[in-house]
DNA sequence: TAATAGATCATCT
DNA sequence: GATGATCTATTAG
């Protein structure tokens, strides 16, 4: 299982996106278990060009990551309650990253239902960006964490392409910029968070 | 099945 | 002091 190159995630977010659906997100947690969930939904965040990002005023403690390199993990509390998890990608300085909103579990299945003890079937596992976290045992600690190292706990894996159409629609939960079609994900993946259909 | 309210806290104003 | 890139339980139909 190869990881994924820095030079893959150092583009613009607009084309990493889509790129990343099919791929694996492989963590390995305290126990040693290896939990993979394979990427069905993802949105992009622009930086300081999209009022939408956590970026666009510019650089503070929370964001910093964001304006590092490609390949590190951005990770912050959402509501108080749940964590989400981004991908930084784009070029250095430019604060731009992909969130991962869903996941279908591929390994480790029986580990994230103890992580995830009111999802009832598969597809409540990681249908969503909190619940993803959840599933894999991604908290803030995690935060920073370079998937392209060579050893870590969490990387990025090649999975398997998309063997269904990928469809992109506006992004989901914001109150700016939110005209942009910017979340992408697999057609008909019953593991997708929210709206599913095409938009017209 | 659909709609709604409550949980809960780091971050920034 | 206000505000969420959310999830779940509860209520109503």
């Amino acid at each position: 299982m190869s990881r994924i190159a820095r030079a893959f995630l150092a583009r613009d977010p607009l084309d990493v996106a889509p790129d990343l659906l099919g791929r694996h997100l492989v963590r390995i947690d305290a126990a040693g278990v290896r939990r993979v969930g394979r990427i069905v939904e993802v949105e992009a965040y622009l930086g300081e060009a999209d009022p939408a990002s956590h970026a666009y005023r510019g650089p503070t403690p929370r964001t910093r990551v964001m304006f590092g390199p490609a390949g590190h993990l951005y990770v912050y509390r959402s509501y108080g309650i749940h964590w989400c998890a981004n991908i930084v990608c784009g070029l250095d300085g430019v604060a731009a990253a992909v969130l991962i909103r869903a996941l279908e579990p591929v390994a480790g299945i029986d580990a994230m239902y103890t992580d995830r003890p009111t999802a009832r079937r598969v597809t409540d596992l990681a249908s969503g960006p909190g619940k993803l976290c959840a599933a894999l045992g991604i908290t803030g600690d995690d935060g920073g964490t370079d998937l392209c190292a060579r050893v870590g706990a969490i990387c990025l894996e090649a999975g398997e392409p998309p063997d269904e159409p990928v469809w992109r629609g506006p992004r989901v939960g914001i109150s700016a910029a939110v005209d942009h079609p910017w979340r992408f994900w697999l057609a008909r993946n019953p593991h997708v968070s929210g709206p599913r259909s095409r938009p017209e």
